[in-house]
DNA sequence: CGTATATTTGAAGGCAATCAATCGACGTGG
DNA sequence: CCACGTCGATTGATTGCCTTCAAATATACG
């Protein structure tokens, strides 16, 4: 399964330069392994691979180092709601119970750090500042979630996709342009809505010249402003 | 604004008998206040009176001791998708950051109790039991969020009505009857549907005998197995 | 008991889903 | 280098579920 055990320190240096250049401040796991010494493991997925399932034994956290993954929920039928999206440098897989609630897949090649769960929580046992960080990343995903329902609530199909732009723009844009991991019907399974409504939008979005494309997942945002209006 | 200050165990004493009667091992609150000797207030809102406002700062958390509470999100041109509803015993208002995320209003005439967020996170910084149980409580939130991002992105109407009423029935039925604090629009509004739809999908499940009436607002289910099947 | 509010029910319309076909990009092998 | 095949994306036509608009009925409260 695991391939390598690396000193957390020598990983903690690779962030810097890897993972999450633009936000080398929001680097969480380096803030807690880093803190109390804890020893992190890599590990690659292919794509499509699943990374845990859902009401799994929660083992490990996880940080994606490269690659992207999603997190989701399906009903019986195979009706799909994807929670997450998670970019480099972002943490996935931490709970506070024994499981995980939502499933979670490698969208394209993806590689991960590790740590045990239980090792997590022996540190929050002895040291606050783990405690008070472990905390703030759950309150983290807690605010996605309740924005995230007001857009599957109560947001049109052009709206969720605008705030999908924003938010992607916001996470994974380089040089103004983002490059987008995931399929027309991932974005649909995040949104509430098929993939067809999802192309459907985009291309409206292309034809009023609010964004360009250059292949149908690479984007460059041509107005955020405009954007941002349509966001309600 | 505040009318009383008690002492902690004397308020723990009052949860036994008074407080969510059904679930006297998830009192968080008490856990908490009682583990580290907080001292708590108590307070009183009218029906529909604002208890905090969207990103207002977050002074206090709060536990419902009676009535109801409703928390929500605004977009600009009022459409509002309530995140969750608070009913006695339930732990509301309790951030990890400086500010209220969603605004909280009584639906019904409500009495709380509170404690200030600065005393918590004294305690949390000095007590590790404290600071696990308060990212258990958030973790719960979150747990809750997540299933109800597939219910709006993913369940038709009358599944989410169906999730709804087993939902509420296990909060707070009482001798298989279950008295709801709150209106079909609050219904609606929670379940990312309109009033009338909410009461077009109740009075087919009280057409099928699922459900019975007494009032609007009282209703027993009378096949709980049926809902479930119509839960997805 | 009367009035305001909440709920139910009906009729019509609209937005997104579904069903279906074409287009385009990418990788492979000839 | 290009033909081919596959998968993903786009576009079109139609359907249908839920919303919107409207009115009647029920409920709560002074």
């Amino acid at each position: 399964m695991l391939t390598q055990t690396i000193n957390t320190q020598a990983i903690n240096t690779q962030i810097g330069g890897k993972i999450a250049p633009a936000h080398p401040v929001t680097d969480q796991f380096g803030a807690i392994t880093g803190h109390v010494g804890l020893v992190a493991t890599e590990f690659s997925y292919r794509k499509d691979e699943e990374i845990y399932g859902e009401d799994e034994p929660a083992e490990y956290v996880y940080q994606v180092v490269s690659g992207a993954v999603r997190s989701y929920k399906l009903l019986s039928d195979g009706r799909r709601q994807i929670g997450a999206f998670h970019l480099p440098g972002d943490v996935f897989g931490l709970e506070s119970g024994a499981t995980h609630r939502l499933a979670a897949e490698a969208i394209i090649d993806t590689s991960v750090r590790l740590v045990k769960r239980t090792s997590l929580e022996k540190a929050a046992g002895t040291d606050v500042v783990v405690a008070r960080k472990l905390w703030a990343m759950t309150a983290g995903e807690l605010r996605h979630a309740e924005d995230h329902m007001l857009l599957l609530g109560r947001k049109t199909a052009m709206e969720r996709v605008a705030t999908f732009l924003l938010e992607m723009d916001r996470r994974l844009a380089v040089a103004g342009m983002m490059a987008l991991p995931m399929c027309r019907r991932d974005i649909g399974d995040y949104l509430g809505l098929t993939l067809e409504t999802v192309s459907r939008a985009l291309s409206q979005l292309h034809a009023q010249g609010i964004l360009g494309f250059s292949g149908a997942r690479q984007i460059v945002l041509r107005n955020r402003q405009r954007l941002h209006n349509l966001d309600a």
